[in-house]
DNA sequence: GCCAACGTTGGC
DNA sequence: GCCAACGTTGGC
């Protein structure tokens, strides 16, 4: 049985065209700095797990495509990059603290905004409405994931 | 830019 | 281990 994901990224910093621009349309899912949303990475996903990719932080917040997981979890390579903002000085090879996963586009949907989401019943369950949610990986129910892609068809 | 929510840090 | 201070997230 797959699992289904939302995950949030900032479209300035990757948006679904840049995975769809991306060699082999895959791309890390690297700068997760939150041990919760790295041990969903690190201990739960599964190589064909389903992906709802959201524009966060941006004009129009919302879920922007649809996408799978296609690697299992290994170091994230920014935590060792000194210039990268992602930097961890506190980190190791050795023993690195920070994972990610690969993931790949299935394919680029029209925008469903977070408002439209918000008004749908179905939709209601969703973690990503809660009230102050800041995690950036959230699991999805299979229902969730229904609901969801029946409206990104629409 | 504001600010509510919440995770992390560090002194004790 | 507590918890106040601080930093970050992310919608608006």
């Amino acid at each position: 049985m797959p699992q289904y994901w939302l995950m949030k990224s900032e479209p300035d910093e990757v948006s679904i065209d840049d995975l769809a621009r991306a060699q082999g349309k895959r791309l890390p899912w690297f700068g997760v700095r939150n041990y919760q949303a790295r041990n969903y990475m690190r201990d739960q996903m599964r190589i064909g797990d389903g992906v709802l990719f959201y524009h966060s932080s941006c004009a129009e917040p919302g879920v922007a495509g649809i996408a799978s997981v296609c690697s299992a979890a290994y170091a994230d390579a920014t935590q060792f990059d000194r210039k990268s903002k992602y930097f961890d000085p506190k980190s190791t090879p050795e023993a690195p603290r920070w994972m990610n996963v690969d993931v790949k586009l299935v394919k680029k949907t029209r925008l469903l905004p977070l408002t439209e989401m918000r008004d749908r019943p179905d939709l209601s369950s969703m973690w990503v409405l809660r009230k102050g949610n800041r995690l950036s990986i959230t699991p999805v129910t299979a229902d969730e994931w229904r609901a969801v892609t029946r409206l990104l068809e629409a």
